[in-house]
This record gives structure tokens, sequence and C-alpha cells, in this order.
DNA sequence: AAGGCCATGTAAGTAGTTACATGATTGA
DNA sequence: TCAATCATGTAACTACTTACATGGCCTT
């Protein structure tokens, strides 16, 4: 149950209606936890029947602009699942398992995956790199200035950064690994 | 879709039942991809409709062992998938989320979650390399001998070590970084 | 008044989870 | 024959995905 947490959280940080949710959650928040805007509206109704958010008094028609935020309810549920005792999730990768799957039948057409996932993968982590150094400049240390808030939100980008770099080493390992393994072949 | 092709995967590796299946799904594959008896016999059941895999001809009566093995066109459906496009999943971790939050309502309780999580990381990661001492020993090349299936395996199981390492170090920061906050308020 | 975009939604389907049910076999 | 265990399944629910529907507003 992560997905209403992800939205209290976006909603606590800047009030928005469920189209401006959608957009963050494209970026930011989305990096690791996306939803679309159909998860999104469909969470909006329960946690504003749940009394959790409250949409700003507006005339509420069909097409028009809704904006939500979060009531005491909402703040204090957020609080306890923060530190509420929840299993690490284990890995569910479809990539490692393709992987496996070849060690089997073959790896026919992995190789120009491994290609594509790479590039994604640089992609992102550059992302990730230029977030960095636009909102977390020099200070390596984040030393005690500024509150606790950026300090936690650079823990966050380095954990996306450091997922990413992995990820990265391990398929350029995976496809020098597999090129590699031809020559036995020809 | 990647659990019909998990259990083609495990089905080639050996004929089993479902019973066996799901014990090979809390090691071994279930590593990187987990499931539940219930999903396997529902899946199963499918694979079997599908004409992917066959259960070896014995009166099959209710609570009678089954055992299933992959006909070629399960063999060459996941030749198929192996080789597919499929874009990389976005990372979806309630951990990092919870850090997110965290920043807006504070920290209370986080500091022992990141414990359990840090103890659970490091006692996965010490299975994975005991794991790879039992079937890996010394040869870090792995140059060349025994088929490719052996590099490939190893190679997931490298994937594995790598992401549970990144966890560890990653905890390791988080728990002092969030120690070494608390003397601004007190 | 037509087309495009902003904004909110409904419907249907798939995947995964949790709780429970049932039959077969074996050993005390 | 009773309990435990092996083995297979059903049912109900939650989460997520994909496709489509509807209304309002703004521009031409």
């Amino acid at each position: 149950m992560s997905l209403p947490h992800a939205i209290l959280t976006a909603l606590l940080e800047r009030p928005s209606s469920g189209l401006e949710l959608t957009r963050r959650f494209d970026r930011s928040i989305g990096y690791f936890w996306s939803a679309t805007h159909q998860q999104i509206y469909r969470e909006l109704g329960k946690l504003e029947q749940g009394g959790l958010i409250e949409a700003v008094p507006q005339p509420p028609s069909r097409g028009q602009r809704k904006e939500y935020l979060v009531l005491p309810a909402g703040r204090s549920e957020l609080t306890r699942w923060v530190g509420q005792a929840q299993d690490p999730k284990p890995i569910r990768d479809p990539l490692l398992l393709r992987l496996r799957a070849a060690a089997v039948v073959g790896t026919e057409g992995l190789d120009v995956e491994l290609q594509r996932h790479l590039v994604e993968h640089r992609r992102q982590l550059d992302e990730y790199l230029e977030i960095e150094q636009r909102d977390f400049p020099a200070g390596g240390g984040s030393g005690g200035r500024s509150g606790g808030g950026d300090r936690l939100h650079h823990l966050v980008l380095k954990g996306g950064i450091a997922l990413e770099t992995f990820w990265v080493e391990w398929l350029v390992e995976a496809i020098a690994d597999l090129g590699g393994e031809r020559p036995e072949r020809s």
C-alpha cells in the first residue's frame, strides 16, 4: 500500500490537482514510485472518502479542476507509515529472469536487449547526476546547513544514482561476457 | 508477463510438480522472481491449456501429484521471450518513498526500520556469497570451461550480489546520516 | 462551430495476495 | 482411526494497466 502514501507525500510538499500530481509522478516522486493518472484519480477519491485529504471548495463539475490538500488525519497516517515495520521486497526483475532463461534456450537476441537497457540506464543515471549538480552543488558532506529535508532528499537521490550505476556496470560486464562467448560456437 | 516464462524456465531445468516448483521458487529462481503456490497452480493450468506444457500421463484426481514437462511450443515461446524488446522497469521501492515522506513528516521510527533492512540485506548478501563459493569456486574469469549456461548463471548471481551490496552500503550511509542529524534537535 | 488541449473520470482486463477448502498418504 | 503432512486447488480481494469517454475552455 504505497501509492496512497506517495500521494500524501506529494500533496504535503505542495497541494495539487490530479493532473498536476500526474505530472509530478512523471519525475520527482515518480522516479521511485510511478503511477498513471487513472490510478491517481481513483486513489484521490478513496483518500477523500477516507477523510485523509480534502478538495478545496470549488463548484465540483466534471471537466473542472479540483485541488486537494492533506488533512491532519492524512498527515498522521503518513507519519505512522514512515515508522511502520515493513519487510524489504525481494528483487523482482524480468531481465535477470531472461538471462536465466537464456541459459537454457540460448542467448539469441539478448545482446541487443542488453544494449538497449544499457543506453536507457545510462540516460537515467545522467539525469540523476544533473539533478544532483543542480540541487546539491559541491557539498559532498551536506554538512549540517539547511534542514534535514534536503539531506534526506539527497540521500534518496544518491540511492537512485547508486542503483543506476549498478545496472550500468552490470550490463557492461554482461555484454562483454556474452560477446566473449560467441567464439566457442563459430 | 514474466511468471509463465519463469515457470517454463524452471520446468526446462527440471520437470516438476506444482509443489516442487513452489519450493524452487523459494530459492533459486525465486531470488529474482517470487511466486506463491496459488499463482503457480493457476499458471500451470493456463500453460497446459495453451499447449505449452503437458502433465505426464497419470490418473489425475484431486490430491494427486501431477508432474509437468515443457512441450516444443513452450520452448519456442520462451526463446521468443528472451529476445523480445522490453523496456527496463522503473525503480519501485517503498523504502526510498518512506525516506521522501520522512523529509516532510519527520524521521520518527525510521532508523529502526533502516537497521532491520540492513540486517536482512546483509543476510541475503551472505547467502549469495555462499552460493557463489559453492557453485563458482575460484575462477573469477570462468574462462571458457563448461558451457555458457554456467557463465550466465554466474552473471545473474553476480547481479544479485551487486544489488545487495548496493543496499548494504546505501543503508549504512543512510543510518549514519540520520544519526548525525539528531544533534540539531536536542 | 470546429479543433485542440486541459482535466477528470469509467470500464475492462491482468497480475498478485490472502484466506480457505479438499483429497491422498503415512505413521502413531 | 486420528493427526500430520503432502499436494492441489477455489474464492475473494487489492493493485496495476490499457483503452476509452466526457466535459470545459480557448483559439481560430
